[in-house]
DNA sequence: CATGAATGAGCCTTCATTCAT
DNA sequence: TATGAATGAAGGCTCATTCAT
């Protein structure tokens, strides 16, 4: 029981770093065995076959993940507070398992394609967050009513993934950290709403955006 | 004769609508012989090899689609007005090109894995187009002076990006052109320097602004 | 009528030279238009396919060379002035066309095999020039006659080929003219009739060897 | 187990046994594996590609030859004796092994030139069994001293290897055995030392052939 | 006659999957 | 459960041959 559980997460960790350096496609079985020290037959008792593998590497971490999230959240009194978490999570998520979230990002779009009867539901499950703190916000009166939270939680889940993916290819070349954290600023800027005034200031008191008062 | 880049370019682009819809894995060379119409020899009298087929889809319709942007940039005399032909033409592409972007988007992430000897130069140059008029911005004092622009470029790309992405994976569920639009003018509002006042009515006439189309 | 088989000859003696470089299954046919310069539906005007290009090199050749080789021993009085003559011509055809004999020597015995219905008839003439001489030896008692010109033939032919093969692979490290002299001269020593005296018994005594087996 | 040395040997002999009939390039990987009473994919768990069987081929089968060949004339006492136990092994090798020496003589060529990187150290390593014979005849003072060992092994075995390859092409039709043994009496006679008449001096101006007689 | 672009049969090789131990 | 040798389907690629120009 505990030892089964063992072997297949053993496995499935390995997969996550074989499909994260030769891509799903490239990854072979024996790879994935002799990365995680067992036989290519062992894997067999584990997972139907190599989709499989990858199905529930999504399934798993994004499962563990999506909780994870939730539970972030569920604590945080406001959109606001909620969607500056959100953009913090991402951060600690790529630091902490960049080969992981290489993984679900660039195979995630691929996947799409040859795993038809598989619908990445977990996916959009966490876009979902995105989106009800979007909605959330809107229906508070913190961010403008014109915002299509449908779109835009595409939209910035976009960019903090192409940053972050960048940040993971070219080997932490830049400060993940302060490159979100201006970025989630941007993003509140663009979609805050502004009852005639600075809202920013006493909102929070982010790194070095004195020029942000100036905004009146 | 020589001049058969005819029947190059009705391989190239067979091999488009084939990537897009089985992936570059999952497609067999037999598979773009049939769409184009040629036996699967003749496949290879005009590429190297299947690798090859895809990174001439690269090269030649990211070459053509970077000097199309050059050339409706250069005629644009501020940043605000490049920035937002900048995104005008994302959508352009993404409408008129549904197949080719999908390709693009989706296969350029795995290929930076199995091409180790090719660099996806052209991808860059095409980020680098978006990097420069922010720069310019930021010099011109219309962008606030606190933007990185080697990030900020990254963001914006992933953010349209993924938006597209996903309306041409929904099959035109929503009004792309108006989603960019919304995006455009978040964007803006994020970076944009503002002087003490609301910028926007006199800044540009951007589209209404009322309509703010697929956001709402 | 002189211009086709101008063409013919030109596109046999590439055939040769891309034979003796690459080997016959190597070979492409466009390997031998190219080194011809000539395009490879024009080696179809003159060949029935690949198989008949070999055919050809062997039949041309071989026929040229039987002529020659005739015609040279024809005007010699006799077997020994014949038998020297035989090795000389072999140097000199090895020094004067090395390419051709090597195509002659390697491929003769590959395309045994594979061309079934191609009975390599010339190559047996060939030796057969060589067995007469070595019969009418015998019957002018110059030669011992226990010797088995049917099988001398060959071990005389394979000596002689064997060293002007590795001439030809050591690309002509060794004077391959004394070699072939000195290489008679041992031949001629071990099978001429010398009167007045039974060598063998007292020469040595070789672990019985009175019956001299399969020379006789 | 790990020493399944059995199935790599029963593709390794298969192999030999295609060879021996279609030629190298003739033969599938299909008909070797179907020889060897395995399945095409497990020709490859134990030989790298179909050029690596023919080395294999070369290798395992020399490498065998060339350790019994050294130890049957290790335990003799003369260059003579060793010379005569060298040609009987020949035959020996000839009849217990048509197939494999077939390969072995007629691959051994066309080897030379699709291997580039495989120099068939071997094949030198058996030929040099022979020069040594030569040279230590020489040293001692049976074979004459005008010998050149490093051209006559070449010979020696030219004329052996193509007597018995037209023995093994025509099926065994006359006695090998014997006609190698004559074959043995003939190169014996031309080359052994012979005490009481300097032959060679006055040989080398042939044709005049009267040196003959002075043998006595 | 000459061309060379086009064809497609054929084969080597890979690797996901199975199964006897 | 675990193993890893064995399987064989699948597909990329070559090149002899054809034929429209």
């Amino acid at each position: 029981m505990k030892k089964e559980r063992e072997k297949f997460f053993r496995i499935l960790d390995a997969a996550v770093r074989v499909f994260a350096q030769k891509g799903f496609f490239k990854a072979r079985i024996s790879d994935i065995a002799k990365e995680a020290g067992v036989a290519d037959g062992t894997v067999y008792l584990y997972f139907k076959n190599k989709d499989d593998i990858l199905i529930q590497v999504f399934e798993v971490n994004l499962d563990r993940i999506l909780k994870e999230l939730h539970l972030q959240l569920s604590v945080l009194p406001g959109p606001l507070e909620k969607l500056e978490r959100w953009f913090r999570y991402q951060v600690e998520l790529f630091q902490s398992n960049k080969e992981l979230v290489e993984v679900l990002i660039v195979e995630i779009r691929q996947s799409r394609r040859f795993m038809k009867e598989y619908t990445p539901n977990l996916y959009f499950a966490y876009l979902d967050i995105l989106g009800s703190v979007l909605k959330e916000g809107k229906e508070e009166g913190v961010f403008v009513e014109t915002l299509d939270a449908n779109i835009l939680k595409y939209a910035i889940y976009g960019a903090v993934e192409e940053v972050a993916l960048r940040w993971v290819l070219k080997g932490g070349a830049f400060d993940i950290s302060r490159a979100i954290d201006g970025l989630f600023l941007i993003w509140l800027e663009g979609i805050a709403y502004k009852k005639g005034a600075a809202f920013l200031p006493e909102a929070r008191n982010v790194p070095s955006h004195t020029h942000n008062g100036g905004l009146s």
